[in-house]
DNA sequence: TATTCTAGATTGAACGCTCATTCTATGTTA
DNA sequence: TAACATAGAATGAGCGTTCAATCTAGAATA
């Protein structure tokens, strides 16, 4: 059965690949991509650090999965969000368990960490600026919908910068969980969602 | 004159420390905190690297320094605010400059690099969360200023929370210039002041 | 003024260590 | 047996850091 002996290698294959995906976040996040070493990854996921070289050519290799992985998640939440009943609640309701998520310390730390790599790090940067491309479209999607259901006739450009004010909005709760570790969450997202609310419902 | 030997001295040692900040804090932004050796700062500064441990005890000095200094520009910005006549047009006035200013994608690079190394290095960490506090009170006192004048009486908690949403959106900036280049700065900075206004004027 | 003294500025080589990566050899499985 | 999985040693480069040796320029001395 040659089929299904070359999807039993692949499978675990993959399983290899996912376990060293998996203890390089770990390690990226405990001491940044320069900061984690293979060995450390290695160790971390279990086996030689020759052996992580048949998984990935380099190390930078690993850290364009380890965006590229972390970003996919972003994709599929504002998907989700897009195919929801009332959108306008749902983006709002939302933005509630999207605010704790962004707020959680031990995620905010890669995210951060994948911004600034891909600051100076080209490879990192087009992953990261797809990525983001992709999710504006959606959320410019979302937000027409919710904006002509409501009576407005908007063009392209205003459309764009609600969406960018709301990115901004989203992305910069990624440094305030680091910069004030002992914010009122809770307090927060109502402020974001008012926010969001003024924002929606502008002239 | 011994006084005046020394005080040369002083503003030598001083201009050389300064020196080897200038040039650290350019290989920071190029290759971040861990990617950046010594031998390089020291290339770029200028002297040998053995030289530069007449200044500094060690490289995590140097960061913390970095760290520390960017962070003073911060404060200044938040002071300056607060001294000026119609404190809530400055806000918004004064804003057009923050936007362009945190939208900047060299200097903008650095300070997420600040904030990812503040996640996992508590020596940073300390300097960031400082900083931050004193921001926030800052803009607490103006925050308040301006909503009284407008006839609101805010109690604390509410004070913090307008301050928690107005920080998140002037740092989320720093993503939106790495993640999205070709944003439309300009329509970015009125949908910011658009959204501060209605910050600001909230029931 | 000419000479010696001195203390800080500065260098460049050297140290021990860790890095990412490669290579070789040995299991393992089908 | 053939092909893949895995380990572990080896490699050369680069790391942060130290240190003994020089340079430099002003102070003290004569």
């Amino acid at each position: 059965m040659p089929t299904s002996s070359s999807t039993t290698d692949h499978t675990r294959a993959e399983a290899r690949r996912q376990q060293i995906l998996c203890a390089a976040a770990q390690c990226f996040r405990e001491h940044g991509f320069h900061g984690a070493s293979i060995a450390q990854i290695s160790k971390s996921a279990g086996m030689s650090a020759g052996h992580i070289y048949h998984y990935f050519d380099n190390k930078e290799a690993i850290i364009a999965a380890i965006v590229a992985q972390d970003l996919e998640g972003l994709l599929k939440l504002s998907a989700e969000l897009r195919a929801a009943g009332d959108i306008g609640q749902a983006l709002i309701e939302r933005a509630a368990e999207g605010v704790a998520d962004q707020l959680d310390p031990a995620t905010a730390g890669l995210k951060l960490e994948i911004a600034a790599e891909a600051a100076r790090n080209p490879r990192v940067a087009e992953i990261v600026r797809e990525a983001d491309l992709a999710c504006r479209r959606s959320l410019a999607a979302t937000l027409r919908a919710i904006r002509s259901a409501a009576g407005h006739d908007d063009d392209d450009a205003k459309i764009e910068g609600m969406v960018e004010v709301l990115a901004t909005l989203f992305e910069g709760l990624l440094l305030r969980s680091i910069r004030n570790p002992e914010l009122d969450r809770g307090r927060l997202v109502s402020g974001i969602q008012g926010a969001i609310r003024s924002l929606i419902e502008q002239a």
